[in-house]
DNA sequence: CAAGTTACCTGACGGC
DNA sequence: TGCCGTCAGGTAACTT
């Protein structure tokens, strides 16, 4: 499920809930996540401690601790966080629950296990978030990410512009339906070579992906108000799809047969009329 | 180097 | 009903 909006959503929701709380225990299911879980590391850093802030950067949530010691949340494809009654049913995938001294506990659910938390012990907590970040492009709403640094990134390259949009080291946050959604609203095709785009593309390409990341925030923000027994996901930007999964329906600009094709091993959706490879 | 491919893991779905 | 292949929102380690 989660993309930049998708985690951005479940951020903002957060907040409220565990802002403020102090961990008292944790569990952990012993299953491995993509990155192996430090259950004891956790413990002595975090338990007895309290939660000061939740942001997010990329597709990763960051929380931090009064002591300074942080966690990086990365949910994978199937990952959810959500707040839960302590002492209520546990569900299957849910891997680590951080319990609070409100009765509450926040719980993580990632059915493939592609998701990961990482441990910034409180000593080293800056330098290690600095260097995990260290290779992250920007993120799309800040100021530096502009229509001109990704047109001299993408100068003399051959690579789809779908693939290179994707590409966290460029642009932070972008998944598989978002590129394509804002690739189909910029009518640009997917596979078209980065070098190919002009500056004025660029900006009319990073608007749009800004227009559609906002709104799908927006969507989710105003469906998920309340993440206590949160199940997440759920649909919601999902009814705005005019172009993901798609295939062999009809385009909403020109009624024209929309097609897949896989780009860098991920599928791909265009409508042959409005995203034309050549110009 | 850049760009493409594969592996990680579980579950849902369609075809037979 | 059930078995099998295919596919899925991400990332990083491979290979070419």
């Amino acid at each position: 499920m989660p993309e930049l909006p998708e985690v951005e959503v479940i951020c903002q929701g957060l907040q409220k809930h565990i802002l403020g709380k102090t961990i008292e225990d944790i569990y952990c299911s012993g299953k491995q996540l993509r990155v192996p879980v430090d259950c004891q590391g956790m413990q002595r850093e975090l338990c007895g401690q309290q939660i000061s802030s939740l942001t997010r950067r990329a597709k990763y949530l960051l929380l931090s601790m009064k002591n300074g010691a942080c966690l990086i949340i990365h949910l994978g494809m199937t990952g959810n966080v959500g707040i839960f009654k302590q002492g209520t049913a546990r569900k299957k995938h849910d891997h680590i629950c951080w319990q609070f001294d409100d009765n509450q506990e926040m719980r993580l659910n990632d059915t493939r296990r592609f998701g990961a938390v990482h441990l910034l012990p409180a000593k080293e907590a800056k330098r290690l978030k600095k260097d995990f970040f260290a290779a992250t492009g920007p993120e799309p709403f800040a100021r530096n990410c502009t229509a001109s640094y990704l047109h001299k990134r993408a100068a003399n390259r051959s690579q789809a512009v779908k693939s290179f949009i994707m590409d966290s080291r460029t642009i932070a946050g972008i998944g598989n339906i978002y590129a394509n959604e804002s690739l189909f609203r910029a009518a640009i095709h997917p596979a078209k070579p980065v070098s190919s785009l002009t500056e004025s593309e660029w900006r009319r390409l990073l608007t749009i992906i800004r227009k559609t990341l906002r709104h799908a925030i927006q969507c989710g923000g105003s469906t998920i108000s309340d993440f206590v027994n949160a199940s997440g996901d759920g649909g919601y930007f999902q009814m705005n799809f005019q172009i993901y999964g798609k295939n062999g329906e009809n385009c909403v600009a020109c009624k024209e047969t929309i097609q897949k094709t896989v780009i860098g091993g991920r599928a791909s959706f265009f409508c042959p009329a409005c995203q034309r490879e050549k110009d």
